[in-house]
DNA sequence: TTTAACTTCTATAAGTCTATAGAATTTTGC
DNA sequence: GCAAAATTCTATAGACTTATAGAAGTTAAA
């Protein structure tokens, strides 16, 4: 009943939450039913209740998950005084590892559609923003070093990118075997030089 | 109670059709009920049973209007004897105007989880990877004419363009007084070139 | 105007789902 | 090994949803 600091409660908290991630990445959250998640877990359904106080909260904690430390390597890779190719290849190289890694809670967290009721998912939703906005600032500084071209808008860079990877981190969780390098390249020498010959 | 080709049955099925869009394309399938429906269209909850015989054939026939024209397009445009730049450019422009034009049900269409069950959604599902085939085909072709590099992954190409587009027409979406013009401009020229600067 | 066909409505059965309460079981600290 | 605390279980109330049946209302044709 207390959300106790138990070593177990927490190990179980966690668990919990990466079972409602891959839930809910399956079958979206209005499509899993807390059933779906304890059994996944391996407990009952009424037993979900000692970790979470509803379902909302549980996808509250699925988004933290997905979205935290993608946020916070983002901002290490904006403040850093690299160049701004060596800071694209660095958001992209961990935008498609995150994927890998986390792309259940990643996908949960990027539905749009769950953003309207608490206050606490707003705040969530704008760590999102907060990214694009980083990446925003990196392509501005890359123009004003001369790094890229002049007619870039770098708004919409931004979201080309992010939305490119997103693309190329689905094809990524797809296919497990997948070389990560590979399309790691492949994205970035798309960005730097796209696809027309120059000979 | 008979699927009858009155003038009205017909107009009223497309205006729920619609609707149904609309309200799928905000909550999800399976968060929007079919009153929410029924309302959005200004009938009652049961009466939409009449051009419907369940939520799921709602759904089928949504995800039917988003997609079929978006397809029938990018045939023509495969299928034509433009160079490769023109083609691309093609493709851009009608995947971007079909997106400000129907993007709630492409939206739909485009949720992935609602690809198990039916035999019909699975053909309907098809119709998305023959898209991407095509595209693909435009991007092996524009190698063996010379247009594109040969490093140039066309698995990859095709998927980054489809991701690209969608994130943009988001964009589009989102905002109606952007211009569409300027968001093709900044696409193609991301495509063909890249963002460096090549002074 | 009358009649038949069409469209919409009301009411509800049957099912599903969340969240809670309290019992049962397991774990922990002494 | 015992008592207290922590964890999980069972059972269920209460709310919500889909889909159907049949009544009511509307439109069209003769």
């Amino acid at each position: 009943m207390t959300s106790s600091g138990t070593r177990k409660y927490e190990q179980q908290r966690q668990s919990a939450i990466r079972s409602a991630a891959a839930v809910f990445a399956e079958k979206g959250f209005h499509g899993s039913c807390t059933k779906d998640i304890a059994e996944h877990m391996g407990i009952k359904q009424g037993s979900l209740y000692y970790y979470f106080k509803s379902k909302e909260e549980a996808l509250d904690e699925v988004c933290l998950y997905g979205i935290q430390d993608y946020v916070q390597h983002m901002e290490k890779i904006a403040d850093g005084d690299q160049t701004f190719e060596a800071k694209l290849i660095a958001t992209v190289t961990s935008h498609l590892s995150s994927y890998r890694e986390k792309n259940e809670a990643l996908k949960v967290y990027n539905d749009e559609r769950l953003y309207l009721p608490s206050e606490r998912r707003r705040r969530l939703k704008k760590l999102g923003s907060d990214y694009r906005q980083r990446l925003e600032g990196i392509f501005e500084n890359g123009k004003e070093s001369g790094a890229i071209k002049q007619s870039v808008d770098c708004h919409f860079a931004a979201q080309a990118v992010i939305g490119m990877c997103n693309a190329w981190g689905d094809l990524i969780v797809r296919d497990p075997d997948l070389d990560l390098f590979e399309v790691i390249q492949n994205c970035t020498d798309l960005l730097f030089n796209g696809f027309t010959n120059k000979s």
